[in-house]
DNA sequence: CGTCAAATTGACAAGGCTCAAGTGCCGTGG
DNA sequence: CCACGGCACTTGAGCCTTGTCAATTTGACG
């Protein structure tokens, strides 16, 4: 059903589909939106804490983050992002970003202008509903990330984070988890999880050691899925996937 | 200019307001809702994690968080909850709850059916907005709660977590930082910030000597703003205020 | 073959947890 | 009016997970 020739925005409009049942018109609106598309380079910068916004854009290849930055200097990765995610619908309604958008990888990104999405949502309560939704479940998605982040040792903790970036990459049609290479550094799982690239090290060789991961260095991959969606107590019904 | 008699759902209009402005067509279809309004005594559970939800409500008065629980057993609140709150808008796209909802202390809270909220949004573009602003405020400030987590030691921690619940009573008019008695236990502070009520018992007193609380055993509130701000590093421009 | 970012390892320090005991306050029932 | 029970707050001692600091190794790439 999905028209793989299309492209361009084919990832977030199968995404939208997913939220909440768009009609035929309401899918060549969204493609009749005029894009911009970029390819930009792992650790560029898209959107800047502060920054006036005038611009939403989606993810259409490659991986994302969003961090922001304690006082100390110290960063925080809150979300990581996979094709088809919106990056910032939240500037639909919020004119300056409150945290950072940065590319882990190579990657592009298609921009489009709030002001047209803003007049397509009040036209199309349909849309307004998918991204809606959407926010919805980042939403539930950051509640998740408090409590792995307050109430999980290292192992879980870390565990938890790649049992949900796992799931969400196959959602987004990139390979089951046993077959994705991670594009993570030590470090980013560091920033995200509030543990120190040190002890992410100590820890990835546990996980290693229980079969749970494998691959070595660099490139890592999740080795058993059940050892390690066990590892991190993982239940995925927080990420309201569709039914 | 906001109508003191009309009451029932008169924080939630105001609040509504100040995150969207409303035509008066608009207020009175809100208030036109048919409203059940319900007493509820502290420790209520209003709703559990995995039920089904036919209503949102709204907290009249008194104080509520939601919290998940770790599969060991151990309870993270994510939130906390004032007067004119919407304690549920996500109920309006997702059937099941993915966390429950307490109250902290006596209060009111009222419901109405999701089905009339549903069909509102879908003919009132405006509420839809405001609602959904809602939402993203709520969404940023479980991206604080990340970085609180993850990457603050214990007082920056709880000053940080004092600072936004005092700074959102005084939104929702409750009275000035230095003037409201802080509802919550100590236990309720360790289960919102990551820590142990021990440890948050310690804090707390350290916090007294340097002044930014006073109060001793059950009753506390901020002794100096400015101090307890600078503590906890506070910045409040995630809160997305209107301007 | 040099360079650089990322991964790896070891020794030591420390912030926060656990366990355990004790205190103060308040509502309830006799 | 007082005794009792329960809940929240307090405090102390010792331990453990994770952080810090500092080398060193590895692999990719020009």
């Amino acid at each position: 059903m999905p028209a793989p020739e299309i492209d361009r925005s084919a990832s977030l409009i199968r995404k939208l589909q997913s939220l909440n049942d768009l009609s035929a018109e309401e899918v060549s609106a969204l493609q009749a939106l005029p894009l911009r598309k970029l390819a930009v380079r792992a650790g560029t910068t898209i959107v800047a804490e502060g920054q006036l916004v005038s611009e939403c854009c989606v993810l259409v290849s490659g991986f994302a983050c969003r961090h922001k930055v304690a006082r100390d200097g110290k960063r925080q990765i809150v979300s990581f992002h996979v094709a088809g995610d919106m990056l910032d619908v939240q500037h639909l309604l919020f004119e300056n970003a409150d945290h950072n958008l940065q590319m882990i990888t190579d990657g592009e990104v298609a921009f489009f202008p709030i002001s047209l999405l803003r007049t397509l949502v009040r036209e199309r309560p349909d849309v307004a509903m998918a991204l809606w939704r959407d926010c919805l479940v980042d939403a539930s998605i950051f509640r998740e990330w408090v409590l792995n982040a307050a109430r999980r040792d290292a192992k879980m903790r870390i565990a938890h984070m790649l049992c949900e970036f796992a799931t969400r990459c196959e959602v987004a049609g990139l390979g089951s988890p046993e077959t994705l290479w991670l594009p993570m550094t030590q470090e980013h799982i560091g920033d995200a999880t509030g543990l120190t690239s040190v002890h992410v090290n100590r820890t990835l060789r546990s996980l290693r050691e229980d079969g749970a991961l494998e691959g070595a260095g660099r490139f890592f991959k999740v080795g058993d899925w059940n050892q390690l969606r066990y590892a991190a107590g993982f239940n995925p019904a927080y990420l309201h996937l569709a039914a």
